[in-house]
RNA sequence: GGCCAGUUGGUGAAGCGGUUAACACACAUGCCUUUCACGCAUGCAUUCACGGGUUCAAAUCCCGUACUGGUCACCA
């Protein structure tokens, strides 16, 4: 049979780190065994629908490289595949299992079950619909339909035994059937609940393996029960840890950084994003850890997901990113860090080529997009001031004044404003003023941008512009 | 509260009864360099949540305790 994964978010515009995780490794797991991956919309929940949601999820995935084999924009066989689109295969399929005799017509109100809720809280015990509805007779039903009383299908669940779990990476669990309520598979509006619309789909769209987050592991008995009354055969499942944020909590919108367009707006390059978010929880056999997506698919083994959750280190992901930029060739780094920069500077009175020198210079000194702002500030700032550290060594060198005199003339007899000629006049200053090392570095280096660090000496002077140097220099 | 799962260094983790407890990030130090970054080298868990048991031998198997997380909706 072919394997057959499928991932199933919500609309909301939003794609939360753990889901795209939980999509990598549906992905990875279809690919590596030659099946294929479905979208499905999950939009059950009509309020919480945005617009353009769907696109928005297209856009994610084909950002970090996920063929869709089946979706809303590319239907398969089996659709449709947005869920609110599907409303009446549900409600077919939860009236065949009133009719099979394992579900029920429900009439009781919200109202008389938040009551019955409450007292169970009061008398501190657990609450479970006692199911008084499954003992109407088939008269008093037709009545109330008759009548136009709203009502839900429930399933009718046994309420004795155990019922077993088989979860791929977890082993068997079992759940004892007393814990399991008649859950509501068809609610009073014709939709069909979560869990029963994920089953239906499922089953109906030919998923072989059920990938989702730890936080299911409990209500997979749930979902036997369902798949049993129907006959169904039950999917391979793998209930994937969660991601927990840097401080150890579940990971939360309010944490910007949990949202994967954030970490792509701030420079995080997808297949890096990719990359590191399939290191955490799952290992490979080797020690590699830099993977290209067909790596990933080739090496990907669900068998060695971890069972334990993880937390969300940005450090690692930086590194991990910084491993990706170091692999771009040069011109395609130039073209992607652009944009930050602009963002960041007003880059208006730069030529191209003083932009792509700024660029390449800078390649190997950020971890992510945004970070290349801060680290050519020293080009954009406005002036500044020789404080501390600097100013205590431009004081107490002697040789200090006469070395940046010289270099200042070397500097304005060069015709050819390049490194090259930039690098032969420090060479000559070195001659002529006597000095080398940090004495000759140092001083033109504090003069011209009061730091005491930068990028090599002549793309320093170079980028900074023969104007503007000299100007400095006879400050 | 009931139930379910998890627990190896600051972080991600390997490990599957006998290893010096891999590897990577981070950190520290050193080298390289005019400096920063890159790169390179070295160091960083006497111990695997804790307690008991099984065994000649336990991070690895069993039991209990603690802690962490999840779950108990006409939300997904």
């Amino acid at each position: 049979m072919k394997v057959r994964t499928r991932f199933a978010p919500s609309p909301t515009g939003f794609m939360h780190i753990g889901n795209l995780r939980t999509a990598i490794f549906e992905y990875l797991v279809a690919k590596k065994n030659g099946g294929e991956f479905i979208l499905r919309i999950e939009d059950t929940d009509q309020e919480r629908k945005v617009e353009g949601a769907i696109d928005f999820i297209y856009k994610t995935l084909e950002l970090c490289h996920f063929d869709i084999d089946e979706g809303p924009n590319n239907p398969g066989e089996v659709g449709p595949y947005i869920q609110s689109e599907r409303k009446e295969i549900y409600k077919e399929y939860a009236e065949k299992l009133v009719e099979m005799g394992k579900a029920y017509y429900c009439f009781c109100t919200e109202e008389e079950l938040n009551h019955q809720r409450s007292v169970a809280e009061q008398k501190k015990t657990a609450f479970l619909y006692d199911g008084r509805c499954s003992r109407l007779t088939k008269e008093e039903v037709a009545e109330k339909m008759a009548q136009n009383i709203p009502y839900v299908i429930r399933q009718k669940m046994p309420k004795e035994g155990v019922t077993e779990v088989h979860d791929l990476i977890h082993g068997t669990i079992k759940i004892d059937n007393s814990v399991l309520e008649d859950q509501i598979l068809l609610k009073s509006d014709g939709y069909p609940t979560y869990n029963f619309a994920n089953i239906v789909d499922d089953h109906l769209m030919g998923i072989t393996h059920v990938i989702r987050g730890h936080e299911y592991l409990d209500q997979t008995a749930k979902y036997n029960l369902v798949y049993d009354d129907f006959g169904w055969e039950i999917p391979t499942y793998i209930h994937v840890a969660m991601v927990m944020g840097e401080d150890g909590n579940k990971l939360s919108k309010r944490n910007g950084d949990a949202s994967f367009m954030d970490l792509y707006d701030e420079g995080y390059l997808p297949l890096a994003i990719v990359n590191y978010l399939c290191l955490l929880g799952w290992s490979p056999a080797t020690n590699q850890e830099i993977f290209t997506m067909d790596e990933l698919i080739s090496n990907f083994d669900e068998k060695r997901l971890s069972k334990s959750s993880s937390q969300y280190d940005v450090k690692k992901l930086r590194w991990v990113n910084q491993q990706y930029i170091k692999n771009m060739p040069d011109d395609d780094f130039v073209k992607w860090v652009k944009p930050f920069l602009v963002s960041a500077y007003d880059l208006s009175s730069k030529s191209e080529e003083w932009i792509n020198h700024l660029l390449r210079v800078y390649k190997s000194h950020i971890s992510y997009g945004k970070e290349i702002g801060e680290v050519t500030s020293l080009f954009f700032q406005d002036g500044f001031e020789i404080t501390g550290e600097c100013k205590e060594f431009m004081d107490n060198e002697e040789t200090v004044p006469n070395t940046i005199k010289v270099f200042c003339d070397e500097l304005k007899s060069i015709e050819k404003w390049n490194t090259e000629n930039i690098a032969l006049a420090i060479e000559n200053t070195k001659e002529k003023a006597n000095v080398k090392g940090k004495l000759l570095y140092m001083p033109i280096r504090i003069k011209i941008s009061g730091q005491m660090h930068g990028p090599e000496l002549p793309d320093e002077v170079y980028l900074m512009g023969k104007e503007e140097v000299i100007k400095y220099l006879e400050s």
